[in-house]
DNA sequence: CTAATTGCAAAAAGTTTGCAAGCGT
DNA sequence: ACGCTTGCAAACTTTTTGCAATTAG
């Protein structure tokens, strides 16, 4: 199931790269690679320093650019997690979610929710407003921190 | 109304300072003013400007010391628009709302939505987790840019 | 008075860009 | 070959910080 996906999002870049006449160099294999192999939340440093760990060299410059690459194919969408600086993650195209971000512990929980959904296109609907995407971040205190309360 | 809200907000801002023993300086009372004055999204360098050319000197330092206190007092609130950039708001405590920022001509409508704010409400409950704030931001083409689609 | 505050300029942090050398198709 | 890419280092943007001079309470 995983690994269908990850194939999946690695022909829609492919395809991406081929319809814009762009090209699917080493560093950009690798980086999508990292990305789909530790799905979860990350930094573009985070990805430059994976790779190196690899052995794998991709600069940062290469880095942001193809993180730019991969927004523009829908892949990879970027998190602003408050203090904490951004973050970006891996999406497939069926799963959009949203996200409880711990501002104590950073851990960031990821739901999804229909009702949610369908009040957010009736509100665009009523304001005139043709929606793109949305992001929905609720802040505060996750299960364990709430207990760690001080 | 309006008049009696910015009452409140400086008022509500000079009792956060006392608190912390800190001190209403000429430069916090005329950043808190510029911001009361023109209600509306701005970026921090936007308010060392206005004031200049109002002839009072605040430095970018200040204004973002003071933008600090001012978040920690509740009074103004960060929302990141995306590719934008990020602004800062004014905020009453009593007024929580939403954001449609048109991608297009960058403009940002506010909402509120009570059923929204319940169905949020509910997905925290049933996460354990604890909400201290959250941000809902739609993204898409307002009215206007829709009608102007090319 | 005295501790908090300011402005400045330097430092950080994060991201973008120009250009010569290198690589995919 | 040709044109897209890369790496590098420099440039930029936004925000933070150390410090001597200043100011509010």
């Amino acid at each position: 199931m995983s690994k269908k996906k990850s194939e999946q999002s690695r022909e829609i870049f492919q395809r991406f790269l081929q319809s814009k006449g762009l090209k699917l160099t080493r560093q950009r294999q690798a980086i999508i690679d990292e990305i789909l192999e530790e799905a979860g939340h990350f930094e573009p440093d985070e990805i430059v320093n994976r790779l190196r760990r690899k052995k794998i060299n991709a600069s940062r410059a290469t880095v942001y650019r193809t993180l730019e690459l991969l927004r523009e194919s829908q892949l990879v969408e970027k998190l602003d997690i408050g203090e904490a600086g951004a973050l970006y993650e891996h999406v497939s195209a069926d799963a959009h979610h949203d996200h409880l971000i711990c501002t104590q512990c950073k851990s960031v929980i990821e739901f999804h929710h229909e009702g949610l959904e369908r009040q957010q296109a009736a509100i665009c609907q009523h304001h005139d407003f043709q929606e793109t995407h949305h992001s929905l971040r609720i802040f505060g205190l996750c299960k364990k921190c709430r207990k760690t309360k001080t």
